[in-house]
DNA sequence: GCAGTGACTAGTA
DNA sequence: ATACTAGCCACTG
């Protein structure tokens, strides 16, 4: 499978390297992980690295949401109802699909 | 190599 | 509020 390959691009894993560090609780989205990162407007290959990420890297990834404070995953897929559940579990509010970024969106 | 796709975003209308 | 656009870039066929 192409997702196991041994070695990553280091790109991925810097953003890997952001998202360990949101707490719990917390919220980030795409677009702050890349710029954190040091790479701006990469919001996307956030998402691809993440869709990418094998289960032995252990990253808070259903704290990152898009900049709607929406989750990007197809609700049909189930993975959206994981990643609200795990967020809601860590006491993050939804409110109409979506969460208030003002409040929950984390600030390193 | 090229075109389409995607867990995206900011801008404009 | 919704809709469309350009920019973004790794991956796939």
């Amino acid at each position: 499978m192409a997702i196991m390959k041994e070695r990553f691009s280091e790109r991925y894993l810097e953003f890997w390297e952001v998202i360990r560090q949101v707490p719990e609780g917390k919220v980030a989205t795409y677009g702050q992980i890349a710029a954190l990162a040091g790479y701006p407007g990469n919001a996307r290959q956030v998402g691809y690295s993440l869709h990418a990420s094998p289960p032995e890297i252990d990253i808070p990834w259903h704290r990152i949401i898009n900049a709607q404070g929406k989750i990007s995953l197809p609700k049909e897929s189930g993975h959206y109802d994981l990643q609200r559940s795990l967020l809601e579990k860590e006491g993050v509010i939804f409110k109409n699909e979506r969460v208030n970024l003002r409040k929950y969106r984390w600030q390193p």
